[in-house]
DNA sequence: GTCTATATCTAGATAGAC
DNA sequence: GTCTATCTAGATATAGAC
């Protein structure tokens, strides 16, 4: 694999497990094995500049994941239940960090422009994807947006709540509860 | 106030805006017109004990704060509705910050156990609070306590979504779906 | 395109005067 | 209990050889 690829591949990892400042170039170097002066080859801008290169392969990855199952699951209840058995997996080989992509800017201050809409754009899309599916299942528009914002809040809260008490108890409790909110009233 | 107090508090604030790494020491101690020696005779053991006695001194406040509403309020569904409002405003204020726990510790990598043992202190505080007003409402313990811990994640989502998105939408959209999980099914 | 060496700055932490 | 001065290690970033 190219350097450039190789780079963001791992400084997204190190990025999601310890957020944006606490991950330093050195470590990315190291982990890469290459020097400074070819990280900044490829990288003029340095450190911010990388993770906004990684938010959008995140961006990419997540998008595809979601779809995935939102395609081969015929509904939101189903696709949502596969998600999160796959998240549990996650959770189990430790790599459930790799799912969340707020947990990487929350120790920024204030986010820069550029990447506060690299990240709208990720929600943008993972909404989208949500909306699409509850509003063939017989939502209205607005009911349908409404959900798939609750559903992206319940998750990312839920992947939080399981690395911060390092279990997956959250997240099997999620999948108990969510189904209540994809039956429609009558 | 006494310089200790007013560490913790300045501390907490901006730990919660910042995240644990986000936050330079000497931010803190500008913040507060103090030197190093100052802060170093206050916490010997220097960021990480500042850090706990901020994550003590929320969960003394959140739990206060919430307890508040699920006294006040009659219904689950009333005291969450006056809670999210709550929130919707302290988002207007620039605070919203303030009312999360999980972002301060999501930059830390890998926590010490003091510091995890705090965070599930927090974490069993507001679940005990939310589950026994489930319970009084008729639900069994077990679906109670399910839906607590839907509730604080999504709740933690939210306000993680409305930081990086600079926007009270997502709360606001939470406020008209979550009544969902409250009513009993027959 | 990648390296070594270095510059500059800031981090957290300590020592000792008052 | 608070100050100033200082230490050391780490951060990001740059310069120039190969």
């Amino acid at each position: 694999m190219d350097t450039k690829s190789q780079i963001i591949e791992v400084a997204t990892s190190l990025f999601q497990q310890k957020g944006f400042k606490g991950v330093g170039l050195n470590e990315i170097l190291k982990t890469c094995n290459i020097s400074k002066g070819s990280f900044y080859h490829h990288f003029p801008n340095g450190k911010e500049e990388a993770l906004i290169a990684c938010l959008k392969a995140i961006s990419e990855k997540v998008t595809t994941d979601i779809e995935y199952f939102f395609n081969t699951y015929p509904t939101t209840e189903e696709a949502t239940q596969a998600m999160i058995d796959k998240l549990i997996e996650f959770e189990r080989e430790g790599t459930i960090a790799g799912s969340t992509f707020i947990s990487i800017i929350s120790d920024m201050g204030s986010l820069s422009d550029t990447v506060r809409n690299v990240c709208i754009d990720i929600y943008k899309k993972m909404r989208v994807i949500y909306s699409n599916k509850l509003e063939a299942e017989g939502f209205s528009k607005e009911d349908a947006r409404s959900i798939a914002v609750t559903m992206m809040a319940t998750f990312e809260g839920a992947i939080m709540l399981c690395l911060t008490l390092k279990s997956s108890d959250p997240l099997k409790t999620i999948s108990y509860v969510l189904p209540t909110l994809f039956k429609k009233a009558e």
